[in-house]
DNA sequence: GTCTATAAACCGATAGAC
DNA sequence: GTCTATCGGTTTATAGAC
């Protein structure tokens, strides 16, 4: 292989990369905006500019397309859990993290999580790269689950699960749907309620200010 | 009218009255189970056991077949907080109501809030006898949320706005739903952990047994 | 790879017989 | 009021020309 036809398939490769990462952006806003189920391939397309076949010659099915979609949001939310300071104490990453995805959540770039009552939640757990990256993050908030009950940051005599879920849960609440809806408060402050009622309750305290 | 013509309108009353109550039976399992936008009219015909143009001799869309399914679960809700003792504070009125839900919720009749991407909201928020019932439990329910930051019993420096929204929101949480899938803890424990999390966090102390 | 046009399936709603 | 049968519209996915 010549220097000159390297060059030019990476050049077709970077534009094809370039491409699906158009699409995957609009996938992003749609499922945010929509949901799997309310989504339509016509949508998507008309959102990138392209025809509703040229889609399909990148992703062979709307499944195929939201996994793919989920994967990328995956991926950049164990890159930024991993670029956190590590100074920081396992509590503050996970706030860090909550607060991270809340804010993507209220400028339309974080879906939902998938909720029992989709299409799309069986054809996400067959789908290998998506579990692999669900395992991943699990794994590292897990741990930092872990850490903050043996200091009594976060409550020992509450399963893991259980704080784990609500962590995820937390992350797309609609609660920040609601009161985004009403217009009473910024964004900064929507997303401090939703952490302060997610860690200290609704009978809780603010935290002070470190 | 004589008593007896009166007699066989009651009871023809009633008959219609059983018949659309088992309707809204049907309509309320498949809303929880699978949501407004994936449950069809095909599906709810055959849960009751009639035709689909049986089924729009009594209701005239899918969507007011869905604002009468809520607007009789609401009419539940309203009927089981006044129900409450009045000895009762309202920070526990308030966590009885919610357990009331959750409970509901893990049994498959209580639907998920209709969420900001989903169909039925423009619809529902048109449908006088639903928003009616939303106006009058949120006055229920704030007032309580009022009464009980006044006490210190919930955080009086957070908006009621926010408390209101989140005992909603938790009330049909997904992660009742995730524990449940587990199959790692029973209904009540997951009730249990839904509401101390709710109000006291992820960081709080279980509330001591009264 | 991109397009237009279309196939195939599904769904909400209705017509018309009984 | 209940049924069967069907309409009209939408959606996923593909065929075939360029």
């Amino acid at each position: 292989m010549t220097p000159a036809t390297a060059k030019k398939l990476s050049f077709k490769q970077q534009q094809l990369r370039f491409r699906e990462d158009a699409i995957l952006d609009a996938v992003n806003r749609l499922l945010s905006r929509k949901g799997f189920d309310l989504m339509t391939m016509d949508e998507v397309a008309a959102e990138v500019g392209i025809s509703k076949a040229s889609l399909y010659k990148h992703f062979e099915s709307k499944e195929e397309l939201a996994a793919a979609s989920m994967t990328r949001l995956l991926e950049q939310t164990l890159d930024h859990a991993h670029s956190l300071a590590a100074e920081l104490s396992p509590l503050k990453r996970l706030k860090a993290v909550m607060r991270w995805a809340v804010t993507a959540h209220l400028d339309g770039a974080m879906p939902s999580l998938p909720s029992t009552r989709s299409n799309i939640q069986h054809a996400l757990i067959g789908y290998a790269p998506y579990a692999e990256r669900v395992g991943q993050l699990t794994e590292l908030l897990g741990g930092w689950i872990l850490q903050a009950q043996d200091t009594g940051d976060l409550s020992p005599d509450l399963p893991g699960e259980v704080i784990l879920y609500t962590i995820y849960a937390r992350s797309c609440d609609p609660v920040s749907d609601f009161l985004k809806t009403g217009g009473a408060f910024t964004d900064d402050e929507i997303v401090g309620y939703v952490e302060r009622t997610c860690f200290n309750g609704i009978t809780g305290s603010p935290d002070p200010v470190a």
